[in-house]
DNA sequence: GTGATGGTTTGACTTTTGTCAGTGCGCGTG
DNA sequence: CACGCGCACTGACAAAAGTCAAACCATCAC
């Protein structure tokens, strides 16, 4: 949504109704509208990140839970979803409450690296929008063919736009076919340069993918279940933007990780906020492997996840 | 108005309302409470800072006389409130634009500094309430005594509530009937510590006081009207925090200054974000000096004054 | 035990807001 | 020039939110 010369009427109805908290009549007199239009005026505003409602996300920072990990694990931060809520469904609730978090831990003038996965594109759906002109939305990773409508580029897209942002893409497959292959897109200078700004990044934004045989990077063609099978076999851990992880959160040196067009872990490793999203419970080894990894500092998780954690790192 | 324990209500009230856009009926049956409660509790919500409403202060930044401004001083940002708005007083407005765009300018984790005046007073007091926990508000200068109720304690303070960050007051008199006691006073540790604080900031907020004989300074007792019209006549420009500058900007060596326990002028020159608030148009020439002097990185003024100032820039 | 106090909570009422079918108007097209 | 198309706007109605006096309920002082 470019912005339009008429979009000044849009700023001056918002402005007096939400700054000056006239009524929607005396708006629409001031300006000389209907009072309908004064509320579709209203409600694009909303829309468009003119005006911006926040609420803050201390209800799930405040538990005692939470403290506990902190202290044990060492992270940051962590906001816990409750599951024991009666009527509000924990699934849904968990992207709400992470996109809640993202937002705030964004700062003006921030450049933020997206990766990708179904947690990741759910956030980007019920994203709030906001009005962040001069932040940079960019993609950690290559990018995956067409039957996921959750690929890395669309998460960084949708984000984008939801928060006014720029958003920048990396025009490049995820996997290759051949290592020489990924070696020498990775030394083209468009993809080199967009790798290399990564570590400009303030903020990052993940979940940490499985290593079973029906995991999303075998569901979605870049590795073959086989060869997903044989990772584990050989102590894989987990996937973080594509590439896979040991249990101890290091990279593994493997065929797939060597054909991969993705940020450096260690570029990764080396951002200040890097805020990991866990959605599925099933995720709880490949959640330790990415924490010992180093891979997180801010954490969402669900409750049962978070007693989990709590218990491996209590018994060492 | 410190967190109690059934602040939690409060809290869901305000995030099943407004970020997963419940009515208010809703979130009263889920949360078993009437709904006049819930109402209640969401205005408690939006007064606290829980909730955050927001308008981008774009509208006032939208306007070619700023970009002209800002291109001919080198000032960062310029906001213009215009003064031809039939329905809206200006001088009413203006704080109401000023303190956005101060909302709009601070991070999370910054320090700042706060002067005084009507104009901050003002401002203080049409502050929206925000959630800035980790944001600590400083006082750049001494105190006064009681006959106003725009004291600098009081601006830092108020501000301080309203963002829900932690206020930092400097007690000590404005000006001491000494320098040598001046000397000693700002040598003692807790001031001292306080003054040199202040080179931590990323912000500070002020207006620029005038130099007339019932300015404000001398009408708050803080200089005599003879003492002040001297330093006119020496050719001071303006009033920084309470401190004396000349027409180019430059602190003056003089007796006034010397007794003043007040954040040093290169500190303040150094902060990164300097936001200058001017409401009266009669404060052309304070102004113009503390441009040159450095003290604006963004300011806020009328139309008319921005007017002046161009047509003053431009005539070198 | 009683009664006063300060704060919540509620039901009932009023005001404000959201919505949507329908109107009006400018503009490019046949 | 008439026609149709898209867009912004309006009027009227239904839905939702704000408000307030009265009830309630702990807590404390006497």
């Amino acid at each position: 949504m470019p912005i339009r010369p008429n979009d000044h009427i849009l700023h001056k109805a918002a402005w007096l109704y939400y700054t000056h908290g006239l009524r929607q009549d005396e708006v629409a007199r001031q300006l000389d509208i209907s009072r309908a239009s004064v509320a579709m005026y209203l409600r694009r505003a909303r829309e468009s990140g003119i005006v911006t409602i926040s609420t803050s996300t201390q209800l799930f920072a405040d538990d005692v839970l939470a403290r506990e990990l902190e202290d044990a694990t060492g992270l940051k931060s962590v906001w816990i979803v409750p599951e024991d809520r009666h009527a509000m469904d924990p699934t849904a609730e968990m992207p709400v409450v992470a996109a809640a978090v993202f937002l705030e831990l964004i700062n003006k003038g921030d450049r933020i690296g997206v990766a990708w996965g179904r947690t990741v594109y759910h956030l980007a759906d019920v994203m709030p929008y906001a009005d962040l002109k001069g932040v940079t939305v960019m993609q950690l990773c290559g990018n995956l063919g067409a039957p996921y409508n959750y690929r890395p580029d669309q998460c960084t897209t949708e984000i984008a736009r939801r928060l006014n942002a720029e958003g920048i893409n990396i025009y490049a497959p995820l996997v290759l076919s051949s290592e020489q292959l990924a070696d020498e897109l990775r030394g083209e200078p468009v993809i080199r340069d967009q790798l290399t700004a990564i570590s400009d990044c303030q903020l990052v934004l993940y979940s940490v993918g499985g290593c079973e045989s029906d995991s999303h990077l075998v569901r979605c063609g870049a590795l073959a279940a086989e060869e997903m099978q044989a990772l584990a076999d050989a102590g894989a851990g987990g996937v973080i933007a594509g590439q896979v992880i040991d249990k101890d959160g290091q990279w593994m040196d493997c065929a797939h990780n060597r054909r991969c067009i993705s940020a450096n872990l260690d570029t990764i490793r080396a951002i200040p906020k890097r805020m990991m999203v866990v959605e599925e419970d099933s995720k709880f080894e490949p959640l330790v492997a990415a924490i010992k990894g180093g891979f997180a500092s801010h954490l969402v998780v669900t409750t049962t996840m978070a007693r989990r954690l709590l218990a491996r790192w209590s018994t060492g």
